[in-house]
DNA sequence: CTCCCATGTGAGATCGATCTCAGAATGAGG
DNA sequence: CCTCATTCTGAGATCGATCTCACATGGGAG
């Protein structure tokens, strides 16, 4: 039924290659290439010859020597901090079905967060000769090495942060928007004072100044620092005060850190009533110190977090969150890298794709009316 | 500091080749990949004199060139049926990482547990010249497409199962072991009626004869199978009859199936006084299921777990489970994909690398003593 | 003063698919 | 009968790195 390649005979070591069919099917290698190619001319005779020898000997195109020649190799680079973490892994699987259907194949690399292995891998992906990559950039502001890749016309989409320079095509969620949404909810529910909890990149300047940080749809951007702005916008769109001391922001990968940082917010002379967690990694740790210390929820203290994950519902109370599909936004990322990679060179650059967040109202938020 | 390749201004489409080093530094061609090659004669004079071509042009070996002189491609594969599983995930990760050691890169594919999707992963893998394969196969019988693969001389790895064909290594977790020791602690414990739920394969034999099921080293094997091995080895040892009431399989992919096996399990006239859950999606569902209904774990019915997920530790009570190490199992199988790689072609075949797993003991099993 | 070996260098072949181009065969129209 | 267009075919070039092999030099030994 299936067909079996390798399984004449004649050959046994290699893979046959064109020059095998044309020498079986009696023709030379420009033929066989016409007939498979589907270009020129081909009388019918040669035609005939040439697929059924393609039959015989189970000929697969090399697809190393097509690139060779063609430059495009039918594969594309998918450059992350961790591979394993849910949300990469999401997004990688999303970038796969799009590969898929474009014909394509999918490299990953990980760079843990670190430049060097960031410009290590663009590097590495570039001597492949990938078709383009999709890259969630450790730094928005050093790029170097992603515009060596525009500059060496290799399409580049970045995924989940947006690049100071325009000219490259990003795909976020609306970080701002849905934090803004999911803050605008707690205060709806009567809550006045609402903690900030999220983490920022070691990279990022270590004294962050909160009071410079301002909405905006162009210039570089990263998910933490947007969630920040869409929490300030709604606190200043309700007219509630700014509180400094409820806002905190850790340094990722640093888990005794997050812990402290919650155990901080509640020994606060005036602690808040709720505790929006703008990460999985902190809503983990501040779901896993109330528990720790029986502070129930929601009851005296309401809990609201960015991100899904399985056990938000296997908890009780079930967690109210703020849910981005990272499926989705591999997905499009890998929809306009193709694009790019298809499309006319004057393809537009730099389109900016937002992908929506939605708010899953559940148990964890108690209302103060 | 960094290189900046591609920033003098005379070449700006393509990268540098080895004919622009050789070129710019004035000699042939050989000579300046003598001296990259470092094998061969070259004066000092020439050394340098390359060495500086290749510094001022910021030049890079083109890897698809090289692939397909040597036939190396310094690329694996990975074929898996969800890379955005916790299991696959991680133990790409895993991959990843032996990988980059290696100075090698990782294709990953998705077979979505369709064995179409698998034969069509393995051509597609061969025709992009990959050194290796590690796989997670999606039936243990019908592999004639891997044994293929091991014909066309390209390496491959079985990860998670083991082949009927002894021919091929596999790196598999001690899941009959394992779970044997989980059940011999709810033994301990004083549990005599212990259900046992799992996960086929819809590829499976439909009806699977569990009198069939026998411990063996050898032969096919996949973790869900082995798993009933270690629970039907610990009840006889034990002395325990084996109430095959008690034991459900229920086709993977199909949640509602999985509830209502639960559900059955707590309907029985002599219900089970604990659950072993052979797989997370199981454990997930049971626990759902107990706590919906608001069945008090473990006083009313314990739960013992096989795979270790986040929210185990986030709820109450913690799930006590047997770990299994996904990045262990993929980084394993990475050594024994590169060992076949860089090894002497007359290298031992068919090893099986067992991966320990660890019993860890929570708050979910009731003692009845 | 030869002969030989160690050292050094470049021309050209190779991997496999694809494409250009020259040329052959055929038929139709003038 | 000649011209020209159409159809068809194969020789050879190309992509870039690597390696073989032939051909230099040079110095030292006999």
């Amino acid at each position: 039924m299936a067909t079996e390649p390798g399984s004449s005979g004649s050959s046994k070591r290699s893979r046959p290659s064109l020059k095998d069919v044309a020498a079986r099917a009696g023709v030379s290698r420009a033929s066989a290439s016409r007939v498979l190619g589907g270009y020129g001319y081909s009388s019918q005779e040669i035609v005939d010859r040439v697929t059924e020898a393609v039959r015989e000997l189970g000929y697969e195109p090399d697809r190393i020597a097509r690139t060779m020649r063609s430059g495009k190799s039918d594969v594309i680079g998918f450059v992350c901090a961790d591979i394993s973490d849910a949300f990469f892994s999401s997004a990688m699987r999303g970038i796969c079905d799009v590969a898929l259907r474009e014909g394509s194949q999918v490299i990953a690399m990980n760079t843990d967060d670190q430049l060097s292995q960031e410009q290590q891998a663009t590097r590495v992906l570039l001597s492949h000769k990938v078709d383009g990559i999709i890259i969630t950039p450790v730094s928005v502001r050093e790029h170097g090495h992603i515009d060596a890749l525009t500059g060496a016309e290799v399409p580049v989409v970045s995924l989940d942060r947006q690049l100071s320079d325009i000219g490259i095509d990003s795909v976020v969620a609306d970080n701002e928007a849905a934090t803004a949404a999911a803050i605008d909810h707690l205060i709806s529910q009567g809550h006045r004072r609402i903690a900030f909890l999220g983490s920022v990149q070691r990279e990022e300047p270590p004294a962050l100044r909160i009071g410079k940080v301002r909405a905006s749809v162009v210039g570089p951007s990263r998910p933490s620092l947007d969630r920040v702005r869409g929490y300030l916008r709604a606190l200043t769109a309700a007219g509630l005060p700014v509180d400094r001391g409820l806002i905190a922001l850790v340094p990722h990968g640093e888990p005794e850190r997050r812990l402290d940082a919650v155990a901080a917010m509640l020994a606060l002379e005036h602690p808040p009533s709720a505790l929006f967690t703008a990460d999985s990694y902190m809503t983990k740790s501040a779901f896993s110190l109330l528990s720790k210390r029986d502070i129930p929820i929601p009851e005296q203290m309401s809990l609201l977090g960015f991100d899904d994950l399985e056990w938000t519902t296997l908890v009780r109370p079930q967690i109210s969150v703020v849910v981005q599909s990272a499926y989705d936004m591999g997905r499009a990322a890998a929809d306009r890298l193709f694009a790019q990679i298809s499309g006319s060179s004057g393809a537009v650059r730099g389109q900016r794709t937002v992908i929506p967040a939605r708010f899953l109202g559940r148990d964890s938020v108690r209302s103060l009316g």
